[in-house]
DNA sequence: CAGGATCCATATGGATACTG
DNA sequence: CAGTATCCATATGGATCCTG
């Protein structure tokens, strides 16, 4: 049985699974997760600089954004300069396992896979 | 192992999970989706029937697209008035267990479980 | 360091009208 | 019937500058 309800009234409306895809959607949100899941907590900065390009608009959003969603926690410390670190909860590792699939199924798909390798020297 | 791959130069660049996930990342795809898997093949005017307020272009546009990566296929009798079926392919298949589960997960997280009632009265 | 505020370019969806 | 073509409103990301 399927579980991806149709909408209560408005098409568009409330439904979980689209709530959860719209947060996983936009641009570098995946790449994001990635980060997070394979390198571990990280700090705002350390964030920036790995995920080459971002603007600080779309990286605080993601991160509140999947704050939000339980998916990612935050932790500040308000010491000077303030030490802000990021990393996945469990929610966010119950996530990265079907994610997983799915990147497994996209590479099968695409051909591309780097699964064993990791990254390439220009990452 | 993660195999979410970093993207190689670009950091938006050509990345299986990213190619797959933008596939599903717009409105009205996974109900789209959802639709065709449940309900099984379908012409053209009775998917814009059941997706209540979806505009032809992005029907179309979301078809096209669904059928580029072989999810769907689309099945069209040039007759008179023509005769378009669309149903989802065995990829479509693979990709819906996944979806599922993503669906599952997010009834779970977000309380809505409406996986054994299938649609409501409105739908 | 970790963002918030602002301005702008662009992509994209919605609505409508038209056609083989 | 199954689209295509067009115009428009809006959302959203990028870049930049500023601050506790």
């Amino acid at each position: 049985m399927h579980e991806l309800s149709p909408p209560p009234d408005d098409p568009k409306a409330v439904c979980p699974i689209n709530t959860l895809m719209s947060v996983l959607s936009g641009p570098w949100t995946l790449y994001l997760l990635w980060v997070l899941s394979t390198k571990g907590p990280q700090r705002f900065g350390e964030l920036r600089r790995q995920i080459n390009g971002i603007s600080t608009k779309v990286l605080t959003e993601r991160l509140r954004m999947l704050e939000a969603e339980g998916i990612a926690y935050r932790d500040y410390k308000p010491t000077i300069p303030p030490e802000v670190t990021y990393g996945l909860t469990a929610r966010g590792g119950e996530l990265m396992e079907i994610l997983d699939q799915l990147a497994s199924l996209a590479n099968r798909w695409y051909g591309e896979a780097p699964s064993n390798e990791g990254d390439r020297q220009r990452g």
